[in-house]
DNA sequence: AATAAATTTAGAATGATTCTAAATACGAGA
DNA sequence: TCTCGTATTTAGAATCATTCTAAATTTATT
């Protein structure tokens, strides 16, 4: 566990958001100045080999990192981008029956809009915009 | 409706795979050789646009397209790569549910090892190799 | 055939990610 | 603590998928 790992984990951890590689390695920056990159990508991926983190893929053109190794659904607002964490209940058992076999994870993504920019396409705010 | 646009529909039609732009790029090579890969691109974005097929993304670093556009899951095999479609009973409703909201459209994939790579990891088959 | 609008084309540009090779840090044992 | 070998970090080049651009071509309409 370098330094730099230890940033980088910790970046992750700080918030519920799931941030991009980019934004991790800006977070990580501040911290330590020096850190490159690489670094980032590199320790992303063992950090996802270790079961630490979960690499979410495909709702923008970069990657992800969700906090949680469990996999859960995310739900992505079509207007503003939001991602939330969501969970459907008995979902694996449910999952396992439909394919016929054991899994090893899943990725569900949701493209809806969120209620707040449901409330601002009404007409009274698209008046104010 | 151009013979490109035809070509490449026909392509993602023609069978049950689910190919990425480069792949529909040289299968539409080979029936019109002077075809653009930002033709395909184009026509890709276009035809998900008229509904009549659907990106999926994140399985590998390319996207790739569905011929049909209403959602579905799609089963990836850890070891060979191969992506099989399936379907949730009742999943649309219990997904509303979950979210509290409608939704416009999901994206499903479950990792697991097919039946074929899971019997070729057996002992007998592992000698054999 | 004349015109305007949409599409296609080749190649440049972009952006995310991976690779590379050299420098640095780390850990185990003397 | 010193030394050696291994793993990690670094900067920047390379790669790969995708998007953009501007000119050429096609298409539909008159």
């Amino acid at each position: 566990m370098t330094k730099q790992r230890a940033v980088i984990l910790e970046v992750i951890r700080s918030d519920m958001c799931h941030h991009t590689a980019d934004e991790i390695f800006a977070l990580a920056k501040e911290r330590l100045p020096g850190i490159s990159r690489a670094t980032v990508y590199n320790n992303l991926k063992s950090l996802e080999a270790q079961k630490l983190i979960r690499r979410i893929t495909g709702d923008t053109l970069s990657d992800r990192y969700d906090n949680s190794y469990v996999p859960h659904g995310h739900m992505i607002c079509e207007d503003c981008g939001k991602v939330t964490d969501f969970n459907l209940p008995c979902f694996d058992k449910q999952l396992s029956e439909a394919i016929g076999s054991d899994f090893s994870s899943y990725e569900l993504k949701v493209r809806y809009v969120c209620g707040e920019c449901k409330s601002q396409s009404g007409e009274y705010a698209k008046v104010s915009v």
